[in-house]
DNA sequence: TTGTATGCGTTATCAG
DNA sequence: CTGATAACGCATACAA
């Protein structure tokens, strides 16, 4: 059959009474008399009334749509924090719209379009790696519609963001290498403009001076997330002599291609090097030759309370909303019995 | 400022000519001339025009939206053919909602429900384990929104499907199983009332018997795809006499479950055991004992079809447009040289 | 070549 | 308690 959608409209001819007597008793208005309110609703039950979401959306200005942007679904860190933000979202009765920007910034700026002409009503985001400036997002927020970004923020910029608490994560992991022995511990940082690779350095470092291990910059690496930059940043430091016997990483997803490159390119010295990374993969559970530990993350946890603040923001936009910084904090998952 | 956005009015007023003149204008309607067409640019790039999409989609009684429902966005199959299907969408100008059934079918119906109340053009779907019953769907079609399945689906149902040709694939599994002496195949499939499931069983059974090898049922086992249940039927199967020397495996993530308990509870049958499993999860080249091989599939190349059916179904539903089955080849990959 | 008028489905305001 | 009507932004048939 294909019929058109049946609208008010229809409820009210077969009624023989007006649309807006329809409309209201739908929504069980108070000055609708009980009668007309079951005789409307049967009839829109009858007919498979389901009301227009584009007529409302356009009648009302708002979408009960969020934006959500990550740099890709194929890291569990993000499509849990996706989940996290999306249980918020429908329990508010909004729809999200997901987005990746695959590390790009021209895509992402492509993205944050699309939605703003799609008319979202609030956008999370966790930048790109190349977007080093935020014009596209300020854009967004000087229309009207509240940004807030997650687990990525560029030191010095005003947005309000949730993130891991890093800092006493790096220090735990320190913490622990130093209890196992360890003295030349390596530390292979993310971007360095980023908040969040800050906060490990500031970790990693508090961590060592707090056990009288001076800081040693040839110790400290930077690589920029991809695999033929994580081998060359691992080769550079295992040619270091003394070489390091414990590395800090920046994400288990760098871990990774550090223990592949151990054991491809350092059997020998690769078994006596402890691992700690950040984000306790599942797929550790796996190995037979796990890591030592690494730092689990809460991205669910973390994508709520991303989406409680944006929410926040939408529902009350009278207030004023200071930036305000959230982070949860990383319990060290241990892989092997010590 | 937060300012209203613009419309096309601001830009007549400004003009001082009328709003239809604006909107062809806008458009390159043949009918309006250079110079206004030029002038009616300039003043929307100065007021910063940006069309109101949910206006747009309210006027058309098209919204350029597609569906897709998964099970899970942690299922990397699933996220590759979520980027596939992307690809074309935006090439088409759709944008794409993303929902996850997480394996309910009860989720599954709220999310078609959200979906048609947003008046989504289309859907592509990979249905939950639980759905045994396409009410929710057929209704869709019905309400003349076209739907195709992907990945999986019943036997039986008259939709179109783009999946894997998982029938060649498995009787290439047997043949190398065959190959290197293997005798006592087992298999692990998925639900039985899947033509996914039915056509493995069948490549299972044809590539047995091309060998001259008699079908064991107790050789055959159905997973129900959680940890626990998986390693139930190992242990079921590891405690035939003779036990089997190669598994079948319905997913990679069975697989690894295979592994994890093969190891923990069979360690000195384990090393014999040679295994084969769907997806080439890309994981497993972390592994330092890999499995023998994967079946790679084209998650990718399946999301884009799939797009492409159903774009050609919205965009023609003047045609005859009969259920389509479309299966694209798995490639034998090794973990292991040979 | 440009302008005028209409309608899409809904809600809200106001009048009865 | 119920009804008539305007308005949201845009595209388009039709008029000028």
């Amino acid at each position: 059959m294909t019929n058109k959608p049946a609208t008010i409209k229809d409820i009210a001819k077969a009624l023989n009474i007006s649309v807006s007597t329809v409309s209201k008793a739908l929504h069980d208005h108070p000055n609708i008399g009980a009668i007309t309110k079951e005789r409307v609703k049967a009839v829109a039950e009858k007919l498979n009334y389901s009301p227009n979401i584009t007529a409302i959306q356009f009648k009302q200005q708002k979408t009960f749509t969020l934006g959500i942007i990550i740099p890709t679904l194929l890291d569990h860190f993000y499509t849990i924090a996706v989940n996290g933000f999306e249980k918020v979202a429908t329990a508010a009765k909004y729809n999200v719209l997901i987005g990746q920007n695959q590390e790009s910034l021209q895509r992402e700026k492509e993205l944050v379009s699309i939605m703003q002409s799609n008319r979202i009503d609030g956008l999370l985001i966790a930048i790109s790696k190349e977007t080093n400036n935020m014009e596209h997002l300020r854009k967004l927020e000087m229309a009207g519609i509240p940004v807030v970004f997650f687990a990525r923020k560029p030191i010095n910029e005003t947005f309000s963001c949730v993130s891991s608490d890093v800092y006493h994560a790096a220090a735990n992991a320190v913490d622990l290498f130093v209890s196992r022995g360890h003295k030349k511990i390596a530390f292979i940082n993310g971007p360095s403009h980023w908040a969040t690779s800050r906060d490990r350095f500031l970790g990693y470092r508090d961590g060592l001076l707090k056990h009288n291990i001076a800081l040693d910059k040839q110790l400290i690496e930077e690589s920029d997330l991809d695999t033929s930059s994580n081998y060359q940043v691992v080769r550079r430091l295992m040619h270091l002599s003394p070489a390091p016997t414990a590395m800090l990483l920046f994400k288990d997803y760098l871990m990774l291609d550090v223990m592949s490159c151990l054991r491809k390119e350092f059997p020998t010295e690769y078994p006596a090097i402890e691992l700690i990374g950040y984000g306790a993969l599942p797929l550790f559970s796996h190995f037979e030759r796990p890591p030592l530990a690494s730092l689990k993350e809460q991205p669910y946890e973390i994508g709520e309370q991303a989406g409680t603040l944006l929410l926040n923001m939408i529902q009350h936009p009278e207030r004023d909303h200071k930036p305000q910084l959230i982070s949860l904090p990383c319990t060290l998952h241990y892989f092997k019995e010590l």
